[in-house]
DNA sequence: TCGGTGTAGTACATCGGTGTAGAAAGAATG
DNA sequence: CATTCTTTCTACACCGATGTACTACACCGA
């Protein structure tokens, strides 16, 4: 059997509530109690047992990351973040993984798990906004992506407009006119791929330049795989572009394969860009021009306003967007 | 405040350990009185409070898995792997990154979330052999990786001598005769690097070929920008060589780039391979020779191994061997 | 009729901490 | 000297579930 306090306790010559006294700072303690205590939990390589400490205090220190899947690159890394931002705040995290699945994601919220986390920071892709009202009111959560907005809880987004924008603007500036899109989902009228997709319409109209309607490509998972397929699928229609605009990096780096295997020249015959700027965005043949949409900056004010929710604190619910930064590579430029 | 049993109790006119005995599919229970407490459990929402049943029953139905990083793409899909193996098993997963520092895996050793899991899944980078003694010998562990043998738990491991022997055969058999390796730690005696950098010696002995010890660079973190600078580190000191091995994907990648910008061909001039198999190899250009070393398999051993010995299953702590398997793409054949 | 067995349910203690109230001792105040 | 305050520590109940032990009844066979 572990040790419990009052193992401790007795080893120590006090009681049990002195040695939980001392491990929670406590202020009135005897230096020389709080040493003894000390020593003893030492001795016997004492400690506490978080589940007891729950019943009774109703904190866990362990918050939840609901997410689609680790293997995707720009969440792995946006989980490695939120790890950092939270172990600042001295808290543990708990990742779920649902696959973008609705069903998986719904229960995610209501899982007997949540009881053992202190708060959720849950980022659905499967989700729209006809579920908002499965989001708890009650319990500490925030929310991330861009599959429901005004919900009753704290939203960080990434700054997908302007991001979008930005890199199409860029697309147009080098003089490209014919601008693939890759990954749009058309039956979807809200969520990520909606938004970009309209944003990349709208740099389109700002610049009198004609949306090219026939090259925007659905592209599944967003994985490189569907990447390289949506590319051939284009390239089997038609070769009448010259830039495509990926909805993603995976599917940009995706793209950028299947257009090599083309014999074509990036950026020369086709420039490629993406969103995201994962770690291998700086690395690929060529480098990939890209979005930042800022992870870190997004995990730790996720994080922070997570903790302010936890503490108890109850004011207007805020909706926050994280300031993206475009990063110019060789797929666009030579 | 949340609802209780008591509440479910009273609601459905029984004792609060009937409705425990429904929750647990205790045999002995008449189909009304199933019926009238799942109702009250269904009228008052009512979900177990984990903290609690933990404290008596010693389950949380959750494993924590320590490792470096997840912007690793070998950690991030192996912890995708573990998910997912852990799933079938109605198992959540922890996760918890410790950068490969030494101080922070002893500590996740120990920390008080211990009480949190049932089982953990240790993959270190920073522990050496001399550590073995920090190994809980009580509580359901398992080692993954290449820091530590023989400890007092399971162990599963990747094949990484028959893997790398088989891909520096392969280089050997493409006619290449000067393989640099790249991502050495000279300093260690033991773990991943030293056991691939040694199977890269027996490699070419078995083939009579001199091992060219000059051309051994060490890589740092073995990130993408790590194999980059690794690269060019050797191209600052000769061209005299025909084949890069890298130790793993991320540098191979790197190391891609590097050579690229040199404007020397991939594998006209040199060829590259990696060890890893992530799922960028199959998209990089050129796509990356390497070794897969069958992440689900590892993973699903790992859980299985650890829920079984979370059962109660004492007997011989078991070493497993992972199947791996070649993958040979186009950065060493064309 | 009696005892044995199986079924259905309950009372109570308990897991390991922490909140609350309060006791004991000495210091400060009037 | 009595009173109040401060510091230090303890006793006890309780968080919410579950294991153990027990009651009660029905049914069976002898």
């Amino acid at each position: 059997m572990a040790v419990t306090m009052r193992d401790v306790a007795r080893h120590a010559g006090v009681s049990p509530k002195t040695v939980s006294n001392v491990m929670n700072d406590y202020p009135y303690i005897r230096e020389e109690t709080r040493i003894k205590v000390l020593a003893a939990i030492d001795d016997l390589g004492y400690r506490v047992n978080i589940s007891a400490r729950t019943l009774k205090s109703g904190r866990t220190g362990v918050i939840a990351l609901v997410l689609p899947e680790l293997s995707n690159p720009y969440f792995a890394e946006l989980a490695d973040a939120a790890i950092a931002a939270a172990g600042e705040h001295g808290l543990t995290v708990m990742i779920e993984t649902t696959n973008a699945d609705r069903q998986r994601e719904l229960t995610a919220l209501s899982r007997p798990g949540g009881h053992l986390v202190d708060g959720l920071l849950y980022s659905p892709l499967g989700l729209g906004q006809e579920d908002v009202d499965a989001l708890p009111t009650r319990s500490p959560m925030v929310l991330l992506g861009e599959r429901i907005f005004h919900g009753p809880v704290d939203h960080v987004m990434i700054d997908n407009v302007e991001g979008t924008k930005a890199v199409v603007r860029h697309l147009l500036d080098q003089g490209r006119r014919r601008i693939a899109l890759l990954g749009s989902k058309p039956t979807e009228q809200i969520g990520t791929a909606a938004i970009r997709h309209r944003a990349y319409i709208e740099a389109h109209e700002e610049y009198g330049v004609p949306v090219p309607e026939e090259l925007a490509v659905s592209g599944g998972q967003w994985h490189r795989s569907s990447g390289a397929e949506a590319m051939n699928d284009l390239f089997s229609r038609t070769q009448d572009f010259d830039a495509v605009f990926a909805l993603n990096d995976t599917l940009a780096l995706g793209a950028i394969r299947a257009i090599a295997a083309q014999g074509l020249r990036i950026p020369h015959d086709i420039a490629v860009a993406g969103f995201d700027n994962i770690d291998e965005a700086e690395y690929s043949t060529p480098t990939l021009t890209t979005v930042d949409p800022n992870r870190v900056h997004i995990a730790r004010t996720a994080v922070d306003l997570l903790v302010r929710r936890m503490g108890g604190d109850t004011s207007e619910h805020e909706e926050l967007v994280a300031p993206y930064e475009l990063h110019v590579r060789e797929s666009t430029v030579s």
